[in-house]
DNA sequence: TGGCAAAACCCATCTTCATGCGATTTATTT
DNA sequence: AAATAAATCGCATGAAGATGGGTTTTGCCA
């Protein structure tokens, strides 16, 4: 039995070509090709194909906001992302959404088939640069973007596990007003004004 | 000029083929080869290599400790991981922690030379369960794990930008008293008793 | 149609937080 | 020796949040 791919792509030389590479390759069948995303649903529910190439720009309704709505009614359905830039800021967003791999449109004659094999055997196929990406979204930064001292850092930390001032001034043996004039100096820096933006920029930013 | 590559790896017979691996590859140098990490700093100082190979469980001090040192004086040195085991708790640890890559060692004969080309290529090579899980990581669960409904979800969201009760209800045109039913209702599903602790348990477990 | 969950609203009380102002101590750098 | 940054402590006040009671309305479904 062959492995059923479903194509969105809008670009019609692309689509056109994608749709032939795939119905020429041995174990491989085009369960369809679209121009866009608009009936990603009732195409799937139609076509159930076995993995999904979706381009990640589209006009009407994107590529990613398809992988969330794919995500909402089928959660293992393995799909592929289709780029031409690898600094798109729509890669990370892309992934967050759901996607299973992402592929650079320049790798596609090469890796097209291995990447496909590849996600049907539970991996993440990616493109070099699109891992990097992905891998340095989860690493702290390397500077101090926001200038914070040791202790602040602590105290931010702390602060972001949902400690109160009594218990971070019982935790570091320091007074209750002590760490209010660090938090104080914390918001200056990060320029909030509550406890939750502090500790939602703090997260989101990987400060702690 | 040869690639040069230095070793951390506990176990003898591994350490030593793989030392004989990189020595016997045209184009690529064994700098070093420890069987632990205690004096990486001053190792890595010494050899000036353009690649480590670090393996993630060792006594003493892991591997994960390791990238976390190396990553506090060099921001650019490529780490690649070595591991037995891709359910491996430490894993997702290992590349916060600021690794650039990581094989699974039933891989390095086949993909040691493809990796450490591809890191310093810019790339991030991963064995494909390794990358799967890392997308895995950055990916909403599917299921709804504290059974918050819809309104709580949207409030949680909104809550987690730092907004004030007073904002959310102007935001979704409600009262007050119905933002404060609802974020206790929040409070009760996910266990908490403040904002910070449901925003820093959102946003870590994914739910906005 | 009776029961139930979800969403909305109200009130009162105590706790915690945000912010402004001022101050001392310690270590480091010039 | 003076200057500076970091860390510490104190006080006062208004604003916001946490919690424990309630009630009503709506839509679903058994």
């Amino acid at each position: 039995m062959s492995i059923k791919i479903l194509v969105f792509e809008d670009n019609d030389l692309l689509r056109e070509s994608l749709s032939s590479l795939v119905a020429q390759q041995t174990g491989f069948a085009l369960a369809g090709a679209y121009p866009n995303v608009l009936q990603v649903k009732s195409q799937i529910n139609q076509h159930q194909p076995d993995v999904v190439l979706m381009d990640i720009d589209m006009p009407g309704k994107t590529g990613i906001e398809a992988v969330r709505e794919i995500r909402s009614f089928n959660t293992s359905l393995p799909v592929i992302m289709l780029t031409v830039f690898d600094d798109n800021i729509h890669v990370l967003e892309a992934i967050k959404a759901g996607a299973s791999g992402y592929l650079l449109k320049k790798h596609i004659s090469s890796k097209l088939f291995d990447a496909i094999t590849e996600v049907l055997d539970g991996g993440a196929p990616m493109s070099p640069s699109i891992a990097r990406m992905v891998i340095g979204s989860m690493q702290r930064p390397s500077e101090n973007p926001y200038q914070l001292t040791t202790r602040e850092r602590e105290i931010l930390n702390v602060l972001s596990t949902g400690n109160s001032y009594k218990m971070i001034a019982a935790q570091f043996n320091i007074s209750i007003d002590t760490v209010r004039t660090h938090i104080k100096k914390i918001y200056e820096k990060l320029q909030v004004h509550s406890q939750t933006e502090a500790v939602s920029k703090a997260i989101n930013e990987k400060l702690v």
